[in-house]
DNA sequence: TTGGAAAACTAACAAGTGTTAGTTAGTTTT
DNA sequence: AAAACTAACTAACACTTGTTAGTTTTCCAA
């Protein structure tokens, strides 16, 4: 593991638990036993922390749903996958899953600016496995936005309450929501 | 309207948009036209605009659901008794539903722990109507508090997207998020 | 063994933080 | 008219912030 890969992760860890703006280059520089003027020789500034971050899992997440919309055709098969693998990026590292969730806010305007016309494209791609659905005949005549919001709500969610030692696994996680949206809590 | 609501009333909004972290006293001021030394003519602190938001609301959604547990029997209607009540809770005021939903992070130690511990109180008077739901035979055998984390997912969410002006009532909200966690997505 | 890059250090800057002290003008109560 | 209260002010304190400059140490390839 090289030196930026671990101050990486030790920021990560700390933005988390303490919030973006309240983890200075200091905590950080402590944490990973230097001074904080040294950390320049490794990461460019701490917004780059942030910018890398949000990026980085944006940048999966989208490999993910493309991924998806090759290979499967129907909406109910889409829509599982699609909640399979967001779940499965979102719980392979949490502490980066909080600052894309929760601190984006804090990008600078352009780079905040990016950030949501990803996350808005990521979201139309969802909303048409949605549409798909009830086209198909499959899928009730919901409100898409509506439904898609809510979606997504409750997966993002997931990185607020999992733990990777607790006793549901990703897979599980997955599978149950699906259930969940798909077919809703009452017995028919 | 008294100076101090409008203080914090100012403050709420500027929190909402700029984080409560990146908003300082100044910032507050300048918006009520005065200094910020000024303001403590009027709140004892910066936190105390926090806490007085966070507990003010988690006291308003406390009486909702006793309330719907008081009047209602059945699981059903204390669910779409139960998201009403929280939905309106939460649009009523987007500011402070803000803080609520995302900032009592920064909250003291000792007031993060009272928050977190009311928090969860809440939540488990939701879980239990799950609970209650499958014991009378009407609700699927799901993992009652993975159930609820999903659903209060969704309720809290819709603070990121909802808009006072937009075509979608509070109420109507409501009744479709109940709509959809009652029965889900797929035709049957 | 040596030259040079990589990675650490110290010191400092300029700006911003929440908050307190002390004061003053204007209003209300005694 | 005197006293008390309210709400504003200026000035300052003590500290923290991200970042840069300049310097020294570490370490590996030639």
């Amino acid at each position: 593991m090289t030196r930026r890969q671990e101050i990486m992760g030790t920021a990560l860890g700390l933005m988390r638990k303490k919030g973006y703006l309240n983890t200075s280059m200091r905590d950080i520089a402590s944490s990973v036993n230097m001074e904080a003027a040294s950390l320049y020789n490794h990461i460019k500034s701490k917004e780059e922390i942030l910018i890398d971050t949000c990026f980085g899992l944006a940048e999966t997440l989208e490999i993910g749903i493309k991924e998806v919309n090759d290979i499967y055709f129907n909406a109910a098969e889409k829509l599982a996958m699609a909640i399979h693998n967001h779940i499965q990026a979102l719980t392979q590292d949490l502490n980066a899953s909080h600052l894309f969730v929760h601190e984006w806010r804090h990008l600078s305007d352009d780079k905040r600016a990016q950030f949501i016309q990803r996350r808005d494209l990521y979201e139309k791609e969802f909303r048409d496995i949605v549409i798909l659905g009830f086209e198909e005949g499959e899928f009730k005549d919901v409100d898409p936005k509506f439904a898609t919001l809510t979606i997504l709500a409750s997966l993002n969610w997931v990185g607020e309450w999992y733990r990777p030692q607790g006793e549901m696994q990703p897979k599980e996680i997955a599978e149950k929501l699906t259930h969940f949206i798909l077919s809703g809590l009452q017995k028919n």
